[in-house]
DNA sequence: CGCTCTATTGATAAACCTCAAATACAGTGG
DNA sequence: CCACTGTATTTGAGGTTTATCAATAGAGCG
């Protein structure tokens, strides 16, 4: 079967899919599920019982948990060639964990058995996601650790040099971050509110730091929010 | 070769190998590296060059993270029967990730080359490994949102129920947090300073939740603290 | 019994949240 | 093209939580 020339294309760009054989891609690709999402539409919710492991193709999504008190925690984006998983894969959990498309994206998805099909017949499948999880754990640990040792401002520095490595799109007037980030993703991403964000980018405006619009932020002087970041 | 047989034992009743033959086992074991470790001693460094994965065979470590100013992190406790891995493993990172003994402990160590050898031929023991990892990854982000949305008590109260779930031993009087637990390690894990985590168990004393000593905790009424956890 | 490390407690201050009110902006339908 | 409506953002005032600093007390160890 010959369908998906660009698809294939795409999963062989993925960190998970690197080092695959085109033949054996072309079954995987047959046993996943395609999917389109609208901004704002959920990839999974906690609890979706079909299906466990998300390949982004196209777009982004943002993974964010929600607290009991209404508070709401961003976890990271997921960006196109990456992949997430729902963790209902292995267990079920308290807090819910959802994917929300920040813009139009699609999707291939697989459930649990199929993906643990693959990796037993391809064991690198389960090394390079072992990889990806690893990472992905070290990230968070870092911005756990982040969270407890740094302040606000500093961690705001961070969040938008990350972010920015991430979805920056280079411009004559600095590096645009590519997609709707409002001053509530922001805090969110940060663990502060909306108000404090809005004080700090203002400030860093005034400084030519940062450019900013609705949803829309330039880092003007990357350079110094890295020397910031680093030195508190 | 029939040498060890009371540490094979262990590696069949551990997560990760649960499900490997009686044979394999014994194989690799003969791969792997025993270590003893006082209390205070590192289990590894991150960047360590040669042992990478690490199966812990009696005793605890703590894994924790320092930043650059000085504050240290908790990322968790790792109990008999589990493991942790550097994250070197797969990546150089920036703040450093250390895993110290926090009683007498032994544990058995891979290297990289061997597990990936070991997961290549087992593919059970990937899968095994991706499903532990994503489970930790879990707990750290269900942390990470605590840390965001609640407020010191409510945090120190979810950490000691944690603690007393892993490591609690029933005893008349309540159930006892079974190892070296200072006000300041309780402030690591919960992103506080000892001084607040010192009035907070003053506090809970005086109602009869807890009762402690020097770096004893016994936790006396754990419904309360259940309770308050997760009202807030 | 002195030394060192841990814990307690109080006073003070800083960082940040909360709430309120005003303003700016984007998209929509006439 | 414009008015309208619903968000997003800004900014200020005031309060709360929690960190910081200092000083003291207690526990374990050689």
């Amino acid at each position: 079967m010959h369908s998906h020339p660009s698809l294939r294309e795409s999963l062989s760009r993925s960190d998970i899919f690197a080092g695959i054989s085109v033949d054996k891609l072309t079954g995987i690709l047959n046993l996943g599920h395609q999917g389109a999402y609208k901004t704002g539409e959920a990839l999974f919710f906690e609890g979706d019982p079909a299906l466990h492991f998300y390949l982004v193709l196209d777009g982004r999504f943002k993974l964010s948990k929600l607290h009991e008190n209404g508070k709401e925690a961003i976890v990271r984006y997921i960006n196109s060639g990456e992949m997430t998983a729902a963790i209902s894969a292995f267990k079920k959990k308290k807090y819910p964990v959802t994917a929300y498309a920040v813009e139009t994206s699609t999707a291939v998805a697989w459930d649990r058995e199929t993906m643990m099909e693959m990796i037993i017949h391809h064991p690198e499948i389960g090394i390079n996601l072992l990889g990806m999880v690893i990472e992905r754990m070290d990230d968070i640990q870092n911005r756990y650790l982040e969270l407890q040792a740094e302040r606000v401002e500093q961690r705001i520095a961070r969040a938008l040099l990350r972010i920015m490595k991430q979805s920056g799109r280079i411009m004559e007037d600095g590096i645009l971050i590519d997609f709707r980030l409002s001053r509530q993703d922001i805090a969110d991403y940060t663990g502060t509110t909306l108000f404090t964000v809005s004080r700090i980018l203002s400030n860093w405006e005034k400084k030519r730091w940062v450019r900013s619009a609705r949803e829309k932020i330039t880092i003007v002087n990357p350079h110094a929010l890295v020397a910031f970041s680093e030195s508190g």
